[in-house]
RNA sequence: GCCCAGGUGGUGGAGUUGGUAGACACGAGGGACUUAAAAUCCCUUGAUCGCAAGAUCGCGCGGGUUCGAAUCCCGCUCUGGGCACCA
């Protein structure tokens, strides 16, 4: 019976260009839905109208709200499953834009594998929430002029009305955001944890402030020399702020990071970001014409201790303190605090764009002491050097450090500056193999005829070996070798000498072994509204005191004026009934602290919160804890390598020195989602135009077919560009799995190849899952799917277990079809399929045949079949015979299972 | 500059404990069905030569190891990403 006849002009032009006409036949037989369609000839209207029997929107709303009304998803709360999956995305901060085909890929993944990992019985936490703080939802509000609770919410909204449409697992009655104060108190807590022991401090060192920001930024939100978020020239600013000491924990976050199930990439990015290195820190005492100072020395720091008779001077950087203690011993000192001024003035940018140029000014009037040997070498102060590293100051060894031997060269005649050679980088000569010929001493050359531009020389207190370096004297080479040039350790190898030398030096009190990192504390405060404040006040009689905890959370006030006021302190700084208050420690007049926390904050620790999301009493209930930690599968993009999983990594060992958590690390493993690039080829952009939005994908092929091809697409970690025409090939797969069912036999059995297939299928799908290989998962199935329609009749029994491998990928189709094909309850709970390991083996195999390596011909054997069988059938071949014909089979290689190779002369 | 990842048909990509390169899908070409489209189904589809059987060449480039290399080794090149005066 016809159900409705339309007529309808498409006009959309993201999918179908123009338009054209179409006149729908809608029917109704039993419970399908049939539709004929007579279209105006344009090819891509068929994606809309090709779903005889299939009607992907009216089934995938029921379906989602079926869930939502049978909690299908709600969270198993049976602590006693022994089998417990904990699978995590890194929740979004809900932009303004919504979301487009790229974001939910990373979602599609997770809920694959949490939906399988319930069909295999897991106990499987899966929950969604909102990093609703910071910049990012600031500056939106800002643009849109609305207040930043209000766009929040409606962004949120938003996301979440589209998440809804993609089908997920997560269970929504977990659902967090950051922004709500029940949350917010328990980062606050943590905050003041910190600040009990030390970890969270005031300073007034100049830190990374942005002018568009208007805030003062950690390391970690740049990029390079700009702000992360609006690409602002960075400049240094001194001010007050909060500062974390997560520099204490570097060493473990250094040491955990190895056993992590991580990809190398990020690891090797942690590696890099905390930048460990091993060296020393020696003293040079620093005196003047008269010998009148001698309490006054320059710590440096260097990892190549064993270059200490190659320094030439010492240079210390614009910020070292030794500048205003010298004052006027210094004679040149207005000078100096002019290039002070110069280049601490100077942006990031700035300072290190001039890249290879270096600037510097010597200090005249004092010298420093080598400790070695007693040499006095001159002091600069140069902008090359960093004063928030190491120690401010550095020796500077020309011939072995290409930095200093860049300063060397410009300032040589200057301030007639050595380059002397310390550690020879040459090659042994039975490395290179000339000619033995005894020369002493060092400098000598020789014309080697095959180094002619090397000279050799001997080493005199190493016997019967000669060593080989470049002729020039613009040596700069880091490398390490043998040292020369340098006392009672000339001869000994860099390493070596590089233990032996600090050694000594210790005795004398001048230097000890020293590590340090590149990782610097993290920034805490931000001049900006939209964030948690910080809990504690300023005291005029106690100073800082901590807000007690039963007064947590302090609430971020609702405010008129939010905007950033670029003084340095954040819009709360206006609200004086909320600023002003009693000192909890004297009951005097205190001032609230007005800066709030950065973004990274709330996102530190929010996978502790999905677990126990509604407890007021604790930070998370132990118990819980203990069972559902750690993150089992965490899906995420690679930017937060260095930001949010270093932060998170960190605040989880800090809750586990204070006894919050049970473990040290957060997340076991994890994964990146690659990007969906626009079908140009370019990054997915609404600059670009080429944004495609999920809502209309879904709307035109529906929410299985946008998991299945977004699966389909190609290596998961990989960056890959959308393509409308490809989704498809996934639309396509849905219909025939579909329309197997019309031919559902109870009495029907499957040839014996297809049964093999069968289980090689539910093995690989499986394992495929597991390893986030779902491309190729998909691709087993649409090969199992493929096998299936050549099957003149499909068992019931076969065909429900096609549908439960697919239930991850398409479960809206997999839940109709199960219904409708005798499946009990949902499908969400049925077991997940289980193969016999016997069936993966066919009976017969492909034998390969090759003569000298080339293939030549193929033929079918049994398993099992013997050497000698397969040799004498491979030779047998008409193929196999004429290459080799009259010549002499020399060699033949048999590789069991799989191939014969006649090797022939 | 340093570190990491990668380079396979017209396209997305399979295949890496060395063993039948191009699975699966898209696109394209041909055919069936149709008044005609669309959809669906069937066939072809790495390149070159050939009527054909078949042959040769092919995984960024150049070498090497091996009976046999996309896979291992050496050198180079290009692309993407990260770090970047960290002593």
């Amino acid at each position: 019976m016809i159900i409705e006849i339309e007529n309808n002009r498409y006009n959309s032009p993201t999918l179908f260009g123009d338009f054209c006409y179409t006149i729908t036949l809608r029917f109704s037989l039993h419970s399908d839905t049939i539709i004929y369609t007579h279209c105006t000839d344009y090819p891509r209207v068929r994606a809309l109208h090709t779903m005889a029997h299939y009607d992907h929107t009216s089934l995938e709303k029921k379906w989602q709200k079926k869930w939502a009304e049978e909690h299908t998803y709600h969270t198993s709360e049976d602590l006693t499953n022994p089998k417990k999956a904990y699978i995590l995305d890194m929740f979004p901060y809900p932009s303004g834009q919504g979301l487009h085909v790229g974001h939910p890929k990373g979602y599609i993944a997770t809920d694959i594998i949490a939906r399988k990992k319930i069909m295999e019985g897991y106990s499987v936490l899966h929950p969604m929430g909102w990093d609703a703080f910071g910049l990012p939802a600031e500056n939106y509000a800002l643009k849109t002029k609305t207040h930043p609770k209000k766009s929040t919410d409606d962004n949120v909204a938003r996301y979440k009305e589209q998440l809804s449409l993609i089908g997920l697992s997560y269970d929504w009655e977990r659902e967090i955001n950051t922004t709500d104060p029940a949350y917010y108190k328990w980062t606050q807590w943590a905050f003041l944890k910190m600040f009990e022991k030390g970890l969270a401090y005031e300073s007034y060192e100049p830190i990374n402030w942005c002018p568009s920001c208007k805030t003062g930024l950690a390391n970690e939100d740049l990029d390079g020399t700009v702000c992360e978020r609006c690409g602002s020239e960075i400049e240094k600013k001194p001010m007050r702020q909060w500062v974390i000491k997560i520099t204490d924990y570097a060493d473990r976050l250094l040491a955990g990071v190895d056993a992590l199930d991580w990809p190398e990439q990020i690891k090797e990015s942690q590696r890099n970001w905390i930048g460990r290195s091993e060296g020393a820190v020696i003293t040079f005492r620093i005196t003047n014409q008269e010998s009148r100072i001698t309490d006054e020395y320059i710590e440096v720091f260097t990892t190549r201790a064993d270059t200490l008779f190659g320094v030439s001077y010492c240079v210390i950087a614009p910020e070292h303190p030794l500048i205003n203690r010298l004052g006027d011993a210094i004679e040149n000192i207005s000078r100096i605090k002019n290039y002070v001024k110069y280049s601490t003035q100077k942006t990031i940018i700035e300072r290190t764009s001039e890249g290879r140029d270096k600037t510097g000014e010597k200090l005249e009037g004092i010298v420093a002491i080598n400790p070695i040997n007693g040499d006095e070498v001159p002091i600069f102060v140069a902008d090359y050097v960093l004063g928030d590293y190491g120690t401010g100051a550095v020796m500077a060894v020309p011939a072995h450090d290409e930095r200093d031997f860049i300063f060397t060269k410009k300032y040589q005649n200057t301030f007639d500056l050595k380059i002397k050679t310390v550690i020879d980088v040459g090659t042994k000569i039975d490395e290179i193999k000339v000619a033995h010929e005894k020369v002493d001493g060092v400098e000598i050359s020789s014309n080697s005829h095959l180094f002619p531009d090397w000279f050799r020389y001997k080493v005199s207190s190493i016997d019967d070996i000669f060593f080989y370096t470049k002729v020039g004297d613009d040596i700069c080479d880091e490398n390490e070798g043998i040292l020369v040039n340098s006392g009672e350790f000339t001869g000994l190898s860099s390493a070596d000498a590089r233990e032996k030398i600090v050694a000594a030096l210790e005795e004398k009190g001048l230097g000890k072994k020293s590590v340090k990192y590149k990782l610097r504390d993290w920034v805490f405060s931000r001049q900006r509204y939209w964030g948690e404040p910080i809990p504690v006040v300023h005291c005029d009689a106690c100073g800082v005191v901590a807000v007690p905890e039963q007064e947590l959370p302090v609430t971020l006030p609702d405010v008129k004026q939010y905007e950033p006021t670029g003084t340095g302190e954040s819009p709360l700084a206006g609200i004086e009934s909320w600023v002003n208050t009693t000192c909890p420690k004297c009951g005097g007049r205190a001032k609230r602290e007005t800066n709030t926390m950065p973004q990274w904050a709330g996102s530190s620790w929010y996978y502790l919160r999905y677990i126990d999301p509604y407890n007021d009493i604790a930070l998370v209930d132990k118990e819980k804890e203990a069972y559902w930690m750690p993150v089992d599968t965490y899906v995420g993009g690679a930017e937060h390598a260095t930001r949010h999983l270093i932060y998170a990594r960190f605040w989880h060992k800090f809750l586990y020195d204070i006894g919050a958590v049970s473990g040290e690390e957060p997340f076991m493993r994890l994964q990146h989602v690659g990007l969906i690039g626009g079908e140009d080829g370019r990054k997915m952009s609404k600059r670009f135009g080429n944004v495609i939005n999920p809502d209309d994908i879904i709307a035109r092929f529906g929410a299985d077919t946008l998991r299945v091809y977004e699966m389909f697409m190609g290596p998961f970690d990989q960056n890959i560009g959308w393509s409308t025409d490809n989704i498809m090939g996934a639309r396509r797969f849905l219909e025939r799995v579909w329309k197997l069912s019309e031919r559902i036999e109870d009495e029907a059995t499957l040839s014996h190849d297809t049964e093999i297939l069968l289980h090689k299928t539910i093995q690989k799908v499986g394992d495929d899952i597991d390893t986030f290989a779902f491309n190729t998962a998909v691709s087993a199935l649409m090969i199992l799917v493929n096998a299936l329609e050549k099957e003149p009749s499909i068992p019931v029994t076969i065909y429900r277990i096609c549908l439960s491998l697919v239930a991850p990928f398409a479960p809206h189709m997999a839940e109709e079809l199960f219904a409708r094909h005798g499946g009990e309850g949902s499908i969400v709970r049925a077991p997940w399929p289980s193969y016999d390991k016997t069936k993966c083996i066919a009976s017969t195999m492909t034998i390969a045949v090759q003569v000298n390596g080339k293939m030549r011909g193929t033929f079918v054997a049994e398993v099992g079949i013997s050497e000698e069988e397969v040799t004498a059938r491979a030779h047998a071949l008409p193929e196999i015979k004429k290459h080799i014909s009259d010549k002499v089979v020399k060699k033949t290689i048999y590789i069991k299972d799989k191939l014969v190779n006649f090797v022939v002369a």
